[in-house]
DNA sequence: CGATTCCCCTGATAGC
DNA sequence: TGCTATCAGGGGAATC
């Protein structure tokens, strides 16, 4: 099975949740970039700017890996002083944001496993383990923001809300209401309205609430949004259960598959029998994404 | 502002 | 066999 799975937001989730259990609380101690072009400091400043830094958090925002650091010389003086300034620890902070696109992977492993093709980034941690980045269409980055940066970073992206966390029906209703001429597939891909969705969760969220791809979001009746909604909860998280989808190019921090394609109903399912009617499963393009559905049951 | 199109890149695949 | 053309796709940039 050739299935091409790309990091959605389950995906992502399993990545960042599986590499924080192994390095919050580990240093960096060397830093080796192989293609430049991923990072946005120029690799002397960005080796620089790693070294000694203390990993203290790794978290998800949309598609993004968020690896947070800090400086523990400048923190443990402003304890030695005794000041009592949280404020100021949290303007310290500093940050690593990833951003696997398609074909990225972010690694935990031992020195001795092989350098895998396309390797282009390997930071090594005080505990003597790597973490290394691949990503062999080379769409993805890694950069490393101060506390402002990191602020500019998401400014410009403005991402829209989480699905997931503490966004209600009501939340997507309203947020429907913003768009309502928008086709409702481009939309549940757009990250500034909704983050984290990509190609194959949008096409089992359509299908799970039986809505054609191009229908425009005004005119989803009231169920449809309701149903939409629901599988957007279940599907995403039965996928972050599973681990995220994966069969090729997708690995966790752990290098250990995701479940999830067991149970995609629509995605990459072109010319196969629906599982509720039994009619083809048809692919569209839409701008220049795929859209997987059944006509029978999406219809227009 | 929103919608659309092009482009980054490599590997799989098709056609010759 | 081995070449070349085509395609896939997240999202940023440019364009309308």
């Amino acid at each position: 099975m050739k299935l091409k799975v790309m990091p959605e937001l389950p995906e992502v989730e399993t990545v960042a949740s599986g590499l924080a259990k192994h390095i919050v609380g580990l240093k960096i101690t060397d830093v080796r970039v192989n293609l430049p072009k991923l990072i946005n400091l120029k690799p002397a400043l960005f080796r620089k700017s790693l070294l000694g830094r203390r990993i203290t958090a790794v978290r998800r925002r949309a598609k993004v890996i968020i690896i947070e650091l800090s400086r523990s010389k400048r923190i443990e003086r402003i304890k030695r002083n005794n000041l009592n300034q949280i404020n100021r620890l949290d303007q310290l902070t500093e940050y690593l944001v990833i951003h696997l696109k398609m074909s990225g992977q972010l690694m935990y492993l031992r020195p001795a496993d092989s350098v895998q093709k396309h390797t282009h980034i390997i930071i090594t941690l005080s505990n003597g383990r790597h973490l290394r980045f691949r990503d062999q269409r080379q769409f993805g980055y890694v950069r490393f923001y101060d506390r402002a940066g990191f602020e500019s970073f998401l400014a410009e992206h403005s991402f829209g809300p989480e699905p997931l966390d503490g966004f209600s029906l009501s939340d997507f209703r309203e947020l429907l209401k913003s768009r309502p001429h928008s086709k409702i597939k481009p939309l549940l891909l757009d990250q500034t309205f909704i983050a984290g969705i990509g190609n194959l969760y949008a096409d089992e969220i359509l299908f799970y609430a039986r809505v054609h791809p191009l229908k425009p979001a005004g005119r989803l009746k009231p169920v449809e949004v309701k149903d939409m909604y629901v599988g957007m909860q279940k599907i995403l998280r039965k996928a972050i259960k599973e681990r995220g989808s994966s069969v090729e190019l997708y690995v966790d921090a752990d290098g250990r598959p995701g479940n999830y394609v067991r149970y995609i109903k629509a995605y990459d399912r072109e010319g196969k029998p629906c599982l509720k009617c039994g009619r083809k499963i048809i692919r569209i393009k839409i701008g220049s994404r795929s859209a997987y559905f059944c006509p029978k049951c999406q219809p227009r």
